[in-house]
RNA sequence: GCCCCCAUCGUCUAGUGGACCAGGACACGGCCCUUUCAAGGCCUAAACUGGGGUUCGAAUCCCCAUGGGGGCACCA
């Protein structure tokens, strides 16, 4: 059945590059429409991924549609949040806010006398009926089904309307919507391109309100509107929208338009699973939306690859594609109808892997903000020669504050307690670290090769591993337990600096051990 | 309460009636490499929700149960 729906699809984009086909759009047209009602999560972003891929495969057209006709919700920094989010993840639109195409406006809200036509055309031919009760008596009739545990839809007072009351009471100014009138018998089928056919009794679709009372289209009548008007061949949409699809195509029938492929992606759940994903449920370290997980130094590349695996498949051996790879292998056969929670150790292994892939110019251009927002002014050259030393080591851009902050500021100096590793003493410790840096200073050459056989030779004098030597050096020279790999970072560091650390070393060691013949 | 959807390792998934004592990835555990931390390499452990059918044969098809999810606004 699956596989037959995939080739369906196929012949669905056959038919319309077919000359003789006589729809105004003869290519995948798809778009993502999204409320300007929030932040830009992970979710939205897979959305319009799938949509992407869908239109790119067939040289196809990617809409964006702000769905604003919530105006109480509706914010301008969300409109500029979904612009951002979108061009940061790579996922340019061919029509919409900022650059327009041949159906604009593309945002709802400047097309409500679209709507309105529209909806007088569902009055006219019977479709749709207006609506005096107030909003007041649907509540309580709502709350009445509730107790009763009763379906709760509307009851229907207006529904039987005669024509000569509707219009007259309408011209009189009492205030209406205007609600869709579904068939009262019968059921209606619909189909899903990764459930099939989906059969609901028409008993259970509710006269849902197309129309408020202040004139403006409600979410069902606006998209089906847009979406017909716009040429859209293929909605690729979240599942919320499952339980109000079998209202969708009653709509888009009863203006007897032809439908659209549907498919309705499934959501994604908490990571502990219960219950859709929301801001709360994720740790500080996590995000789900998708211009924090940037500023948190994940990769475009990264939350593409992740959400993109997240409900789907690609029949890739590799897991790790980009745009072009996921364009190519893109089916909506392989898209998985179930549930997925969102899984934030993928993300980090997959950003990781990303990261080792990126070439090191490229690593550090990305990088150079990061250490901006730390307050390091870091010079791109000297990054440069930092970044091989780091990459394997980074799961976001920012842990590279981290890791290479010590080649960029002075590093506080070392306790003697930190100087001394475990099992030897601080007098011990002393005496290894001021034959280490009469070695480190004899060097002739300061670097990794000059400097790392003399003093393998030394650990295995004084009679230490060379993990126990070179860690006192580590701490003395980094002022940390933990670096990059010790003789690199001392090449990079550089010799007068390196001498005066040692020394500083040195001295706070000195320092232990009279305290210890003190005592 | 009503309507709808879904169901393979802990998680994301492969699987489209025989090639499945079920494959991959993440996470977990172990080993190797190793100057720390990583990275990398190798290996282990880990699943078809249950019950009925259909069939020579079922993870795969059907039914029921159970579990999970979504929706039930003059939101989208």
């Amino acid at each position: 059945m699956i596989c037959d729906l995939r080739l369906e699809t196929r012949s669905h984009v056959a038919d319309h590059r077919s000359p003789i086909t006589n729809r105004k759009s003869p290519m995948t047209r798809v778009r993502f429409a999204p409320s300007p009602t929030g932040r830009f999560h992970i979710g939205s972003a897979r959305t319009a991924l799938y949509n992407v891929l869908l239109a790119r495969q067939s040289s196809g057209q990617f809409i964006l549609r702000i769905e604003d006709t919530d105006t109480k919700r509706s914010t301008p920094e969300s409109l500029a949040e979904i612009q951002e989010a979108l061009r940061w993840l790579g996922l340019q639109w061919d029509e919409g806010p900022g650059v327009g195409g041949p159906h604009a406006p593309y945002n709802q809200l400047a097309r409500r006398e679209l709507y309105q036509q529209h909806a007088q055309l569902l009055l006219d031919n019977g479709h749709a009926y207006r609506c005096f009760c107030s909003a007041e008596r649907l509540k309580a009739v709502r709350e009445q089904q509730q107790k009763a545990k009763q379906p709760t839809r509307y009851d229907g007072t207006c529904r039987e309307l005669s024509r000569e009351e509707s219009e007259r009471r309408a011209a009189a100014g009492e205030p209406f919507v205007i609600r869709f009138k579904t068939p009262k018998d019968g059921s209606t089928t619909v189909r899903d391109e990764l459930r099939g056919d989906i059969t609901v009794e028409n008993t259970t679709i509710d006269d849902y309100i197309l129309v408020k009372t202040d004139g403006l289209a409600l979410y069902h009548l606006a998209a089906m509107v847009d979406d017909h008007e716009m040429g859209i061949t293929h909605v690729l949409r979240g599942s919320e929208w499952l339980g109000t699809f079998p209202l969708h195509a009653l709509i888009i029938r009863a203006f007897g338009w032809p439908e659209p492929k549907w498919c309705h992606l499934s959501v994604f759940l908490k990571p502990t699973g219960k219950g859709k994903m929301s801001k709360r449920d994720v740790t500080s370290e996590q995000s789900i939306y998708a211009l924090e997980l940037r500023d948190m130094g994940y990769l475009p590349e990264a939350i593409n690859s992740w959400t993109a695996l997240m409900g789907a498949s690609f029949g890739a051996e590799e897991e790790l594609l980009d745009l072009a790879g996921m364009i190519e292998r893109f089916k909506i056969a392989n898209l998985n109808p179930s549930p997925a929670r969102v899984n934030f150790e993928k993300l980090d292994d997959f950003n990781g892997k990303w990261i080792r892939r990126l070439g090191i110019t490229d690593l550090t251009g990305r990088l150079l903000p990061f250490f901006a927002k730390a307050g390091i002014d870091a010079d791109p050259a000297l990054l440069e020669r930092i970044v091989p030393l780091i990459q394997p080591r980074l799961v976001t851009l920012d842990d590279a504050v981290d890791f290479a902050g010590l080649f960029f500021r002075e590093v506080p100096a070392s306790t003697a307690e930190a100087l001394t590793p475990k099992g030897l003493t601080p007098l011990q410790a002393l005496g290894a670290l001021e034959a280490a840096n009469a070695l480190i200073k004899a060097s002739t050459a300061f670097t990794t090769e000059a400097l790392e056989p003399p003093l393998r030779t030394l650990a295995e004098t004084l009679g230490l591993k060379p993990g126990q030597l070179f860690g006192i050096i580590r701490q003395a020279v980094t002022g940390q337990p933990v670096s990059p790999p010790l003789f690199e970072s001392m090449e990079i560091i550089g010799r007068e600096v390196v001498l005066g650390r040692l020394e500083r070393a040195e001295a706070t060691l000195r320092g232990a051990k009279s305290e210890e013949r003190g005592a």
